[in-house]
RNA sequence: GGACCCGUGGUGUAGCGGCCAAACAUGCGGCCCUGUCAAGGCCGAGAUCGCGAGUUCGAAUCUCGUCGGGUCCGCCA
């Protein structure tokens, strides 16, 4: 046995008692003749003195950061005024009588023992000291935490967690699979699961009633902040369940948790703020707004029915709205400070950004003259817009309109630090729609899923109105992130062919790839539905991280490249033989 | 596929046409020191400024290319 207790657990009542320590060299103090030396585990760090006189003891004296040790002594407390307050255990100091250097550690690329912000190429490479670092350590117990709390929690509302297959198989709409070949059945390949959205369905079938997992999930699609190739949801359904029931169960598990393991987090509201999709986009701009802060936009289209600005007559003419937000105390934004923000909006797809300054001195902004003192009385009527107030307008399509001015908004968010960091808002977005028209193939898609149940009262807009069809799905949100996606599923085989035939499946399609499900469907399916909370998200908010690999331990990079392993690397011959794979590589680009 | 930003000793930064064969902090090596806790003091080693080309009398600094990294758009049923 290495150790008799850990580096963060021992206290003044220890006092006297021998223990065996074994920890990392945190910090070393060498005075000549006293040494101290932090001695560090997960659970803390503890001083530990070394005299030279105790032959035993000497090694301490050239250990050097993070060298392993085992250290034999006896707590005592330490001598009036030396104790330190900052330390859990700072009360007493451990007189090493025997000190073993269990390994030795070379200089390391960078300090374990300072928050500092290192390049992260650097911290990917050596991801496994990076990991030692307090704040990672942080993030690592949080993230256990969390899953450990979904765990009790459903497990004692009868949830059954049950494993799927990683290898499965091909799934025609959504995200790119990634692709694993069969070495038993040449020329065949495995999916690895987009998420077990076919299975836990199965699995509804199969009387389980009740199922969870923390699931991985795999999808090969560009990388973002806070979009990982692999990533963990908890993977949840129910039978017998209405909307309401599976928002319910979240809801009360999240509220839960975040009073039990985050009591410095404020929930903005319980029970959680409900929009529809509808009243989310026209207010916010966005089907996953941040509702901890205000900032709305206004819709002005009515104010500028008979307007003369060109700009906006356009808009309005080819079917499209000029909608505004109001922001506080920026009326003498600079020529320079608009343009950049036109530029930003630019990028966001808008042709531009029209803007209007209630300054002390008069109404300024490029939008001024072509803007009547009645319509500036108007917007500020319907806004509340008051002297010092910048409005940023947006003429354009609905949907480049919402995307810019709900991308100011956040900007706004950041720069004018208009969210409080400590408040988590929660909130439920639903009745999306349930078909989105892909403009590129020239045929409906489903928004969520092809299961997802569409509203009954929406059957008859099968054919005629497919567009305005609204679904029984449902995003949880948080803090302007989509944390969670569900539906109430469709068990009911005319419903189920509706969609299809509305999606352009044939027959022949269907069966192949959906055979499996359909035929299950067919053998006495529960009315059922589910969600699916992504667990890096919601870590990543709960521990005030600007980024998902903070709270994963072994994350990949933008480029989707594990860096210190150095994976994906090429295949070698023979396994590419026995897969039977010739690789077709593109030229080299010149 | 596209836009923008970044790249200076091990690490984090400064320098942004000549004062720089590059400064500061920390880490590293050595010496001193019996109560420190970001210990302190003294000494020392360590970067041809990601790489390549160009502009210039002169480039870490400007331009172009390239490589690496990040943020975002597209993509993510």
């Amino acid at each position: 046995m290495y150790k008799t207790h850990t580096c963060g657990e021992l206290r003044a009542t220890h006092e006297g008692q021998s223990v065996v320590l074994a920890g990392w060299v945190h910090r070393q103090r060498d005075h000549g003749g006293v040494t101290f030396i932090d001695l560090r585990d997960r659970y803390g760090v503890i001083q530990i003195v070394g005299d030279p006189a105790i032959p035993d003891a000497s090694p301490i004296q050239h250990a050097r950061q993070e060298w392993v040790l085992q250290v034999s002594g006896v707590v005592h407390r330490r001598p009036g005024g030396a104790e330190n307050p900052n330390l859990a255990t700072g009360e007493i100091e451990i007189h090493a009588q025997k000190v073993e250097v269990l390994n030795q550690a070379k200089p390391l690329p960078f300090l374990i023992n300072k928050d500092e912000d290192i390049d992260e190429n650097v911290r990917l490479k050596y991801r496994y000291l990076d990991l030692r670092r307090e704040k990672m350590q942080k993030n690592l117990i949080l993230r256990h935490k969390v899953i450990k709390f979904i765990r009790d929690y459903l497990s004692d509302r009868g949830f059954l967690e049950v494993e799927t297959p990683m290898l499965f198989k091909t799934t025609p709409e959504g995200a790119r699979d990634y692709l694993v070949p069969s070495r038993l059945q040449p020329g065949n390949f495995y999916a690895l699961p987009q998420s077990p959205q076919q299975l836990k369905q199965l699995l509804m079938v199969a009387g389980v009633d009740r199922y969870f997992q923390i699931a991985r999930c795999l999808r090969d699609e560009d990388l973002r902040g806070d979009r990982q190739p692999e990533f963990t949801q908890l993977d949840l359904e129910m039978s017998f369940v209405e909307r309401d029931d599976v928002l319910s169960i979240v809801e009360g598990l999240f509220t839960s948790m975040v009073k039990e393991i985050l009591p410095e987090k404020r929930l903005l509201s319980s029970p959680w703020p409900l929009l529809t999709h509808a009243e989310a986009v026209q207010r916010y701009g966005s089907d996953k707004p941040d509702l901890r802060f205000g900032m709305e936009l206004y819709n002005l289209s009515e104010i500028f029915a008979k307007s003369e600005f060109r700009v906006f007559q356009m808009a309005l003419q080819s079917g499209g709205v000029i909608k505004c937000i109001i922001v506080p105390g920026c009326a003498e934004y600079t020529r320079k400070e608009v343009d950049d923000l036109t530029e930003f909006a630019k990028e966001q797809g808008a042709k531009g950004l029209a803007t209007l300054a209630l300054t002390a001195e008069g109404v300024k902004g490029t939008a001024q003259k072509f803007i009547k003192p009645d319509e500036v009385a108007a917007i500020q009527q319907l806004t509340g817009a008051k002297t010092g107030d910048l409005v940023l307008f947006v003429a354009d399509s609905k949907a480049v309109a919402h995307k810019t001015l709900s991308a100011l908004r956040l900007l706004f968010r950041d720069r004018l630090k208009l969210a409080d960091p400590n408040m988590l808002a929660f909130a439920w977005v639903v009745d999306f729609p349930m078909f989105e028209y892909n403009e590129e193939d020239k045929k409906w898609d489903a928004a969520h899923h092809p299961f997802t149940m569409p509203k009954m009262e929406d059957l008859p807009k099968f054919e005629t109105d497919p567009a305005s069809i609204l679904s029984d799905a449902y995003d949880m949100v948080l803090n302007g992130y989509e944390t969670a996606s569900g539906s109430i599923r469709i068990h009911r085989s005319d419903i189920q062919q509706k969609v299809f035939q509305l999606l352009g499946l044939k027959d022949e399609e269907i069966q192949a790839k959906f055979g499996h499900l359909i035929e299950a469907f067919q053998f006495g399916a529960p009315p059922h539905g589910g969600m699916a909370p992504g667990i890096d998200r919601l870590v990543m908010l709960f521990a005030d991280e600007p980024n998902i690999r903070e709270v994963i331990a072994f994350p990949k990079n933008q480029a989707g490249r594990d860096v210190m392993a150095d994976a994906p690397s090429p295949a070698s011959e023979k396994q590419l033989r026995e897969l039977q794979i010739k690789l077709d590589l593109k030229e080299e680009k010149k």
